[in-house]
RNA sequence: GGGCGAUUAGCUCAAUUGGCUAGAGCACUUGCCUUACAAGCAAGGGGUCAUAGGUUCGAGUCCUAUAUCGCCCA
């Protein structure tokens, strides 16, 4: 192995290297195991078609951090990967590349277009299965299922005939929602509604019995009165009441219609009278229902008129609307038009305007399956993070309407129904039936229809395990155990999954839901094609590095909050991938020994600064497994970064460079060597789950060097590789307040006279000399630590001691109660130090004005708990000191 | 119309659930190519926590309004 490091971390040289030794190795790959615990994700299935974008990569990444965490903390964990066949969208892209080469799926007919599709899978479906691998997801990628393939057709078909057998599925004529360019069926939830600018007309309707009389409705969508089958108005309104049952004559159709009296009419929308069209109305329908009318359908399955239409026959429903309205208001028909904003649905996959569309369809009963799944987060079986998601997910379950799941297209699986020729009863049966159930004749067709692809997504956590075969596999990972998802499919899929669990496992599929933020671009909007703000996550990783982008990534994601991105965002991971490595090009420089000896050290060997760095550790190791289990990733993220960055690599690796360079002995440099890489080592151990590439990397080339040399970097043995090592565990024994709180005061004197050497302008590697002053017993506790004051400051002299008077000529620095002074003989620049004790004595009277206008209100000693109160007392007492301090500076300074 | 979220340094975001002088990253200023790293080092400057009330000894944090922006549902 090449232990040279290069002076720039180039992830390259190195991500593909990882991701194919561990694939080799089989890392990512989990069997049931009863003797460990299990910790299971599954992915949310990926679109075969889709591309993977910014959503994806953040999605992945959470879901990546959490299972090589929890694998590193010893569950055996299973991260679930697949594709779903997305139906409607997949059809859609192989209608359009068959339309390229002018070719229609109906003239290749049902059986040839679906060869197409698979064709069409088969050559691209795994384009983001690569991807995801590129940003290093540890998925069982064995195990690698697709909503269509043989075992999950199977737990759709069983579903479906259960459901059927217990009267959950039914079909019938309804309104549903339909895609007149889709030419299918849609899920109320499929429809993405918008605020469209248009108009309401005012349409007179003269009656029968008196053609010069109108009676005036508002409608936005004029096209549909040609279907209208009545007038309704609200009984309980005065203006009509006397009209109820009278006929009127629908204008240019001339058909007879009655005005109707219906509770549900708003008296005070538009003239408070609506015409009823049943066939083209959700409301209208039911209204036609409650009056026995007979509706009239007047529109083709692809928005043409149709022959109910009159001469508007073979129109486009909005050609009809622009040409009735205009024959309307030739006849006089027309009363008013006004501008009229209103909400319009679309159709989620191809964007068309959705037609409310009466047609026979198959539903699956939503009430008792919803009510299972609101009272399984009611009582915590499933929780959702952040836990306002929660309300989100009630709302919809409280209020759903059964759910349409045919679809009129040909990709997808096919309703398992047969309609018999003779007496038209359904057969619903999970194996092709040999003949009808209820007359017995063999001709039987099966349904042509096939299910919404949320209706096999909503299986994904144990049609994925075998399901309905009994599997270990289900027994062992079922339920699974977080759900990461953005809220954009908390109805479509979450919840759904929640129904068919309860129903079918008779248990929630997982129990915890994580809902993470969207990410946004730099101007807040959402990124999308059609605006073209998408940032390619391939493309990053090609400039940053997967690691650099994970990690970047990461850092921005605070709970559940959108994430704003712009490329420069990740030169943050990019500098921290780096630093880790020239960390690391540092250590590896510095273990090496010309002639490496077993040298035995005891813990008492260690010196100050090795009981700081590994007590700030062992912190650092508790702080991040907590977030971790909160699902604070950021926090997690930036506890490392701080730690490695701010602590090893600014304090804990300069202080021991005259350990390596200079050793007093051998024992001091070993010991600093073997803290040095024992750290780091821990280091790349909390870090692996953010940035596994560089970390893995690193661990190999570390772990080599340290064995060669002798320093034995971690008790225990060691795993063949990092992913697969164990997570770090905070350490009592390692715990050192004591170090920390004195190394503080050492960085505060530290900074205190660079500070000084700044401002005076004095070179770095000038020496100067100092004087520390300490007004209470510490001296000793300094004294100790007196070679790394000198070492750190650049100092020449230090004398330190009690209550040491101002030298002359010197720049002073008051922290606590400790003064630092700086000597300057023939340097010193008297009004610049004197602005500065200024300043900072400013400061200190403004604080202590804070502090006395507490401790001057009675109610706060009185009431505010004794420690606060002694804490703001303290610190009055030490200001107080300060200033006195600071003042008799000034005055020195005359 | 209903619900949810956001509003804190020039920008992007934190703030352990009400308690030290509100912190990071980027950007900025000054000085450094100091043998791990200029993708870096050292030292700095920068905040009326959207607005107005209220609760409290104490509010960025809790309550009530208002404003602006965004998302979802009808």
């Amino acid at each position: 192995m090449q232990t040279e490091l290069s002076k720039q971390y180039n992830p390259k040289e190195i991500e593909d290297k990882w991701y194919r030794f561990w694939e080799e190795k089989g890392a990512f790959h989990s069997t049931p195991d009863p003797s460990k615990k299990p910790y299971t994700i599954v992915i949310p299935p990926p679109n075969v078609t889709g591309v993977l974008h910014m959503g994806h990569a953040l999605n992945n990444i959470i879901q990546d951090i959490l299972i090589r965490w929890r694998r590193m903390q010893g569950y055996n964990t299973l991260w679930m990967p697949g594709t779903d066949h997305a139906g409607i969208a997949t059809q859609n892209v192989v209608e359009r590349e068959l339309a390229a080469k002018h070719i229609k799926r109906t003239q290749l007919g049902r059986e040839r277009f679906i060869e197409e599709v698979w064709k069409w899978k088969n050559q691209y479906g795994s384009t983001i299965i690569k991807q995801l691998k590129k940003i290093g997801s540890s998925c069982d990628w064995e195990r690698e299922r697709f909503t269509m393939d043989e075992g999950l057709s199977a737990a759709v078909k069983e579903t479906f005939v259960r459901l059927f057998e217990k009267g959950l599925i039914y079909k019938g004529k309804y309104i549903i929602n339909w895609c007149p360019r889709c030419c299918t069926a849609l899920a109320d939830d499929e429809v993405e509604h918008e605020e469209h600018e248009g108009h309401i007309w005012h349409i007179k309707y003269p009656f029968k019995d008196a053609p010069h009389l109108f009676l005036v409705v508002a409608t936005t969508r004029p096209e549909t009165m040609l279907g209208d089958v009545a007038v309704a108005v609200n009984p309980k309104d005065e203006r009509y009441k006397e009209m109820i049952g009278e006929i009127l004559i629908l204008p240019i159709v001339e058909r007879e219609i009655p005005i109707i009296a219906d509770d549900f009419v708003d008296p005070t929308f538009g003239t408070g009278a609506v015409k009823v069209t049943p066939a083209h109305d959700p409301n209208d329908f039911e209204m036609g229902k409650r009056h026995n009318l007979t509706p009239v359908v007047v529109m083709r399955e692809n928005g043409i008129m149709n022959e109910n239409a009159g001469d508007y026959e073979g129109m486009d429903r909005f050609e009809c609307r622009e040409t009735l309205v205009e024959d309307l208001k030739l006849k006089k028909y027309i009363e008013l038009v006004a501008p009229h904003k209103h909400s319009v649905g679309h159709c989620y996959r191809c964007h068309t305007v959705i037609e409310p569309y009466i047609s026979d369809q198959w539903f699956v009963k939503m009430r008792p399956l919803a009510e299972a799944a609101i009272q399984a987060s009611k009582r915590k079986s499933v929780t959702f993070f952040p836990e306002r998601w929660e309300k989100i997910y009630l709302s919809w379950l409280e209020n759903v309407r059964d759910w349409c799941i045919s679809r009129q297209i040909w990709w997808g699986h096919r309703i398992p129904a047969w309609h018999c020729k003779d007496c038209s009863t359904v057969t619903v049966s999970s194996d092709v039936p040999k003949k009808c159930s209820k007359c017995g004749n063999k001709t039987l067709k099966q349904d042509e229809d096939v299910l919404d692809t949320w209706f096999s997504s909503a299986l994904w956590p144990f049609s994925t395990m075998g399901w309905p075969k009994n599997t270990s596999e289900l027994k062992y990972y079922y339920p699974t155990s977080t759900l990461i998802t953005d809220r954009g499919i908390i109805y479509f899929w979450v919840a759904r999954m929640v129904m068919m669990g309860l129903e079918m496992m008779q248990h929630v599929p997982f129990s915890n839901v994580y809902i993470h933020g969207t990410i946004l671009d730099e101007q807040g909007r959402k990124m999308s094609k059609s605006l073209g703000n998408g940032i390619d996550p391939l493309l990053m990783i090609e400039q940053y590095g997967a690691d650099a982008v994970r990690f970047s990534i990461i850092v921005l994601t605070t709970e559940g909050q959108d994430i704003k991105l712009s490329e420069s965002k990740f030169e943050m991971g990019r500098n921290f991938t780096n630093k880790l490595w020239n960390a690391a090009r540092f250590i590896l420089m510095n273990l090496k020994d010309e002639q490496p000896n077993q040298i035995k050290f005891e813990p008492k060997d260690y010196q100050f600064e090795d009981r700081w760095i590994l007590g700030r550790l062992n912190s650092t190791i508790k702080s991040c497994t907590a977030s971790l289990e909160q699902f604070k990733f950021n926090d997690a993220a930036m506890n490392i970064y701080d730690f490695m960055w701010h602590s090893f690599c600014d304090w804990y690796l300069e202080i021991v460079k005259t350990r390596l360079y200079e050793p007093a002995c051998p024992k001091d440099k070993k010991a600093a060597q073997t803290v040095l890489a024992t750290v780091f080592g821990h280091i790349l151990h909390l870090v692996h789950p953010f940035t596994p590439f560089i970390t893995e990397e690193l661990w190999h080339t570390l772990k080599e060097v340290a064995s060669e040399n002798k320093i034995d970097i971690q008790k225990g043995k060691l795993g063949d590789c990092l992913m697969h090592d164990a997570w770090p565990v905070g350490e009592r024994q390692h715990e050192d307040m004591v170090s920390e709180n004195i190394m503080i005061i050492l960085q505060d004197i530290i900074r205190a006279i660079r500070n000084i050497r700044n401002k005076m302008n004095i070179k770095e590697k000038q020496k100067l000399n100092a004087v520390i002053s300490i007004s209470s017993d510490g001296e000793h506790d300094l004294k100790e630590h007196s070679e790394l004051l000198k070492r750190m400051a650049d100092l020449e002299h230090l004398e330190i001691g009690k209550n040491i008077k101002k030298p002359d000529n010197s720049a002073c620095e008051v922290i606590g109660q400790i003064q630092a002074f700086v000597l300057l003989e023939g340097i010193i620049d008297t009004d610049a130090e004197k602005e500065r004790q200024l300043k900072h004595l400013k400061q200190l009277e403004e604080h202590l004005s804070i502090v006395r206008r507490k401790l001057e209100n009675k109610n706060f000693t009185a009431r505010a708990p004794v420690n606060v109160v002694s804490m703001e007392q303290n610190r009055e007492r030490e200001l107080l000191e300060q200033i006195q301090k600071v003042k008799l500076i000034l005055e020195d300074m005359g």
